[in-house]
DNA sequence: ATAATAAAAGATAAATTTATCTTTTATTAT
DNA sequence: ATAATAAAAGATAAATTTATCTTTTATTAT
């Protein structure tokens, strides 16, 4: 559904919104324990969501990552479009080039209607919104 | 959503349906030409396909892919079961290993409804379920 | 039997995605 | 100023997916 990568962005983020509030940042480090995931290309993957303003960034001691208010806002739909690309909200399910309303593929209104309903899941889901349940442990961001 | 394999297969077997009625079959080259695919790639995609039973094939002059009774009745969902496994069907959006009602991830109950929906769409696309549209171009399985 | 046809099978190769490692730059505290 | 810290950047590498090419096997018609 995602790529690796998103997936892995995706709990990124979702770490730091938890760990980072108050001011408080949080290093490649943490975030990798955290998730589960490898080290360096998480780095790589977070430089890149940040570069387009999807988080925050701090060098230097006592730097990291961390969400500033406006991030907190941002939905899981940005973040996939972010890392993604649009394919999965707009791309034809058997993969065909030019697949519209005037030109259908045997599956576009069915498939439309599926991915509709993603987006609008992934729209709903906002950045800030999962750190309560993750500090009660209703969720997790790995195996445990 | 899918990978360019099951994208390929599905048209492909879309294709075949609509040309291998009545007893007739359909070659590689005119698949390939049909669907706007890579030849050999396609080929090896069937091959697989048809070892696994979803659909027919007979070597030979006259010889080429079709569907049997039995395989018109398959669904879209069996085909992308058997080509890229389960794991749009079962598995976490987030990638998570473990992942379940008792230890779920943070969009674990949001995702599972949206693959539910998939799953349901893609159970009730039979494979036969597409000619008689292609026929009357009213969707397509290339890009015209 | 022979030639022609078409899928099956096997071996590679190209492209893309995922992952790792090293060096550089910025920031902070002393 | 200096040392320590942590992200940024760049260069590679491994793994997987996608694609191509060649040889083999089965079937048919003559």
């Amino acid at each position: 559904m995602f790529s690796k990568t998103c997936e892995y962005a995706i709990r990124a983020i979702i770490f730091i919104a938890l760990r980072s509030k108050n001011g408080d940042k949080v290093g490649i480090k943490e975030i990798a324990k955290g998730i589960d995931s490898p080290e360096h290309f998480i780095a790589k993957i977070l430089q890149d969501i940040s570069k387009k303003g999807f988080i925050q960034s701090a060098k230097g001691p006592n730097g990291g990552f961390f969400l500033d208010a406006a991030s907190l806002r941002y939905s899981l739909a940005d973040i996939v479009k972010a890392v993604d690309g649009d394919k999965l909200f707009n791309g034809c399910g058997l993969g065909l080039k030019i697949c519209s309303e005037s030109h259908p593929c045997p599956i576009h209104d069915e498939f439309k209607q599926v991915r509709k309903k993603m987006q609008a899941m992934l729209e709903k889901a906002k950045l800030g919104s999962f750190t309560a349940q993750l500090e009660q442990e209703l969720t997790f961001l790995k195996r445990k």
